[in-house]
DNA sequence: GAAGATGTAAACCCTATAGTGTAGTTTTTG
DNA sequence: CAAAAACTACACTATAGGGTTTACATCTTC
């Protein structure tokens, strides 16, 4: 459960330990169902250190989402390239994304965060506010092909939402909402290169 | 928070009440966040009463799951018709779609549901397996209108979730993740159409 | 090496809530 | 109407868990 040593103060050792042992309580019992008890002796801390960081279970909750969505920052930046053909780049960027989107940890990670939606509205929100200025690295690829003539798309966002819906409808969300198992990889790969087929029939330039 | 008198006995309506009762906490609070005394409280009941109809608090919402999907099993019946066009009525059914998913009581009611899959994931499993044996009926649609000779279409199941994740993609999953408001009408009819068009772009025969 | 920050252990308070037991009242039913 | 079944009010148990306090130990830094 404990951090790499590094050159930390015992305090900042301290304070990872707690988010990384929080963290981990969270993806295997739920926030509501781990205790500040069972966290405090999961990192090797007294409960009061626990406290000594973090003001509340409130607190250290958000401080766990904030650091979940630092680590989403480091986005995928898919570079458009006319030298190579779309199809190949559109199931690059799939894979990639799915790669992502299905890793355990984050589906967990995602069902936590929805069920503490009710209570914590107002600082997802918060979270949400920068998260969403962003530019959608697929936005731009769509654009730059759309530049390139290679594509004719009038709304590029509407089109970019459309091939991520189409790879997490499949992939992703039944499987965060419970009702299917985790897609076997042929059935991964069939419905990316389904999704990649449906966008270039519609948006490729003929 | 009564049922209509009817011809129930004192019992059933006590039932009813109670399950409707802990439906609407459910949906105001989730299920966490009410407890057993509210619920009898907002059902006119006493608590021993509720006891009497459900021996525990998890038993009464699995009740609570199992009538909402129920409810979810009057399924959008759809009929492929040779006369009219495909279109139109691809928009028919992505509106009924929509309509029922973008209900705000949906949206929490699944919101709840994930949020207490951890704990009841094998009474979930129980439930969900004969509602994935039943057939969809957009598939069917698919099925036929490729008999007919105006689609060609492969894998119809892949083809119907296809259309599905276009239109929930934009329009029900991020809000059920909370990370979107729900859908203006003028925003929902261009994502309507444009799945339409990217689906008949895709496998319309030629 | 001393001051000050930080950590530790354990007891403690307070509140919420699932679930039970009981004694008495109302509703259903034969 | 009488018996059985269901409902009610209410007190009670048991437990969990967030958060605080205290007295003492350890680490960091000047």
């Amino acid at each position: 459960m404990n951090i790499a040593q590094c050159k930390l103060t015992l305090s900042q050792r301290k304070r990872l330990d707690i988010l990384a042992a929080a963290r981990a309580e969270c993806l295997d019992a739920g926030f509501r169902d781990t205790s500040m008890d069972r966290i405090a002796e999961s990192a090797q801390v007294s409960k009061r250190t626990v406290y000594n960081h973090f003001p509340s279970k409130e607190a250290l909750f958000m401080a766990i989402a904030a650091q979940f969505m630092e680590e989403l920052r480091q986005a995928i930046n898919v570079a458009y390239s006319s030298d190579r053909s779309l199809d190949d780049q559109l199931t690059e960027i799939a894979n990639r994304e799915i790669s992502q989107v299905t890793q355990p940890d984050y589906i967990a990670m995602f069902r936590v965060f929805i069920a503490e939606l009710g209570t914590f509205r107002d600082a997802f929100d918060d979270l949400l506010k920068d998260w969403n200025g962003s530019v959608d690295p697929l936005e731009c690829w769509v654009e730059a092909a759309s530049n390139d003539g290679r594509l004719t798309v009038k709304n590029s966002a509407l089109a970019a939402a459309q091939f991520y819906s189409l790879l997490k409808g499949s992939l992703f969300w039944p499987v965060l909402a419970g009702y299917r198992s985790s897609p076997p990889e042929h059935e991964r790969d069939a419905v990316i290169s389904e999704a990649v087929t449906m966008f270039l029939a519609r948006y490729e330039s003929s």
